[in-house]
DNA sequence: AGGTGTTATCCATGAAACAC
DNA sequence: GTGTTTCATGGATAACACCT
């Protein structure tokens, strides 16, 4: 992935695949795990965003999580991507905060504002195009936010992040079948709220903004030499 | 009874093989 | 090279079974 230039440091476009940074990063070149932390940043964060809905807990649930994909990067296999593995812990850090406080059964209420995100700048063509993109996605969030658990992180990673239904089904340790069952009564669910203008405004939706991306990756990096 | 997962079936798509 | 047929794969959906 890209980074958003100009606030963001930016990782070269031919970068190595993480299977190779993350054998570099195991050999000893701790600082390549930025590398790492900024090409899943938004993966991460939609996956963890999926479960958690405070978007301070998101940060430190994601920050966490790094820390224990660091923690634990010998254990990476390669069998699955690496971000299918990333996703996994970072899902389990999150279900296991809701465990841990006692909200696994959510309220359906939206977050504070019921705005996910943060200002964002995105280039339209034209201004009515960008309100009814603004509109649609604001839409989209608030109704997703209304979705079960179990549905809503099956459908942000299927159809927002766009893992496939193998990655999906291993990042949260299901069979490929409830995978797509999941994702179809999501889609049911979000039908009666939203209709049309969800597809086109999907992939846009819980944008992970430079800011968010640099405090993440600076708290994580700051806590790695003193576990060693 | 309602929620959830499993199974079965159908459909769409893309790749490979083949004939012309 | 092009068009077609066949096959494999993945996704969507409905029906059913199981669990609490």
């Amino acid at each position: 992935m890209a980074v958003q230039a100009g606030r963001t440091r930016v990782v070269p476009t031919l970068a190595p695949a993480d299977d190779e940074v993350v054998a570099r990063v195991l050999e000893g070149d701790v600082a390549l795990f930025e590398v790492l932390m900024r090409r899943h940043n938004p993966r991460l964060y939609r996956a963890i965003r999926s479960v958690l809905r405070d978007e301070a807990e998101v940060e430190d649930a994601m920050q966490q999580a790094y820390l224990q994909a660091y923690a634990h990067l010998g254990d990476f296999q390669g069998q699955a991507a690496f971000s299918t593995w990333l996703v996994r812990i970072g899902v389990n850090e999150a279900l296991m905060r809701l465990r841990g406080r006692g909200r696994l059964v959510l309220a359906a209420e939206p977050p504070e504002g019921g705005r996910v995100g943060e200002e964002e700048h995105v280039a339209d063509p034209s201004p009515e195009d960008q309100a009814a993109t603004h509109e649609a996605r604001a839409l989209l969030e608030q109704a997703v936010d209304r979705l079960p658990l179990h549905l809503r992180t099956v459908y942000v990673l299927r159809e927002i992040e766009q893992l496939s239904t193998a990655e999906v089904a291993a990042a949260l340790e299901l069979g490929e079948e409830a995978v797509k069952v999941r994702l179809h009564r999501a889609r049911l669910a979000l039908r009666e709220l939203i209709a049309a203008r969800v597809g086109q405004s999907a992939p846009k939706a819980f944008g992970f903004l430079a800011p968010r991306c640099d405090r993440v990756v600076a708290a994580v990096l700051a806590a790695i030499p003193a576990r060693r």
